[in-house]
DNA sequence: TCTCTCATGACAGATACTGTCAGGAGACCG
DNA sequence: CGGTCTCCTGACAGTATCTGTCATGAGAGA
């Protein structure tokens, strides 16, 4: 338990001081600054947000911790049914993240607050309407965050099968279904495609940069009017 | 770094369930038992309040005043998700209270997960398909919250008139309508109504208490099964 | 240029971690 | 009472990980 403790102390001792060379940090708690330098690398991977800056040290830039929030009743209410709304429509890793969501909101809100919380009488049970989905649309997420290509085949409405490659913009839930918002280069436009109609998406190497005209914000000017 | 990150993680997941086994925790971070075992030992060592009992499980126990993390990006993207579920599907009480989850959570996150925040490309469009709802529902939302008994007029699914009296439960957003849950005391069971079908609510002044059999645990329970 | 410090790579030895197996103990139930 | 569920501990071997040492690079400032 060693490392782990150690890990924590950094951060502790980072927190403390405004600034810190590996070699305090080393010498206080009686390890090399190689093991110093590892464990920094380590944390900063897992999202601490430390920086160093040669010929200076480290500091820990604010917002580590989730400062404490207020929320009214009203907003309580709103996030609970939203996270609710998350964990019976969304894939399951977005349900869970959404479960920490709760978690980590009832840890930093007063006592009153968190009463309201496990009281909020909002259901948002699954919709046995909702079409099955034959893949896991996590992989979509991936790819319209790494602005990666996509291919697979899919099943018009009237059952006509195809093949597509197209830049994943975003992913949409409308009503029971959800949508995958993307430009298809074949047909040079936006086009949605229903997530319970594609089969064996594939997520390319190939990278694309959002280009004017060809982005989420594009297509969501153009479908408000 | 892997088991560093388990040990933040188990009390992560102990502060979202009530309870967990260490089989439960076992299968979720992909290590045996006897790993959690020991995880949770040098927790407890380590200060973390956790309780375990032979037969049930285990809980950790409030005041753990361990401030938790900053949202991670998945998180932020649920979180985002669920506000514009509910800025769609909700009424606009609900719908303004979730806008203002937004802005308190970008005022107390780092640069870089507001940017995150902002591109979020998870949409959740308002869905023509949803029925008109032909008063304003966050006037259930308070007799529920209040306990006050509702009267109304409704409409079954064969367009047959009817008045109730009934203690409203909760609300229930199901597929494209939303429901009002509640028990009727005419039938002496729970009944759910399509807002849709609703007309001129009034909340009574009567109110009614929880009582043993009738309230929204209950029916939960009845309806998982 | 020199100094300070962060940062990375390679490598061998030490160490801690992990799973498996085997059991003990307390709580609850019929 | 026996059966079941669960927390909990010990021992042990293999392995994955950590650690220190040595060497080098790179950026910032005097």
């Amino acid at each position: 338990m060693r490392r782990a403790d150690r890990l924590f102390e950094i951060i502790q001792l980072l927190r403390r001081r405004r600034l810190a060379r590996a070699r305090d940090l080393a010498e206080k708690l009686e390890v090399s600054e190689r093991t110093i330098y590892r464990d920094v690398r380590d944390l900063i991977a897992s999202g601490v947000p430390i920086e160093g800056e040669a010929g200076v040290g480290y500091v820990l830039r604010g917002g580590y911790d989730l400062p404490p929030i207020m929320f009214d009743e009203q907003e309580i209410e709103a996030l609970v049914l939203g996270v609710r709304m998350v964990e019976s429509w969304a894939d399951p890793e977005l349900a869970e993240a959404a479960g920490n969501i709760i978690a980590k909101v009832e840890a930093v809100i007063p006592e009153r607050l968190r009463r309201h919380m496990e009281e909020t009488a909002l259901l948002a049970p699954a919709n046995h309407r909702m079409e099955p989905i034959a893949f896991d649309p996590s992989i979509l997420r991936a790819a319209v965050r790494a602005r990666r290509k996509v291919h697979f085949c899919y099943r018009d409405g009237e059952d006509r099968p195809s093949e597509r490659s197209v830049r994943p913009l975003g992913l949409a839930f409308y009503g029971p279904v959800w949508l995958l918002v993307s430009w298809c280069e074949l047909r040079d436009d936006f086009r949605s495609f229903r997530l319970d109609r594609i089969a064996a998406p594939t997520v390319l190497e190939e990278t694309f940069r959002p280009e004017p005209g060809k982005t989420i914000q594009d297509f969501l000017k153009r479908t408000a009017q």
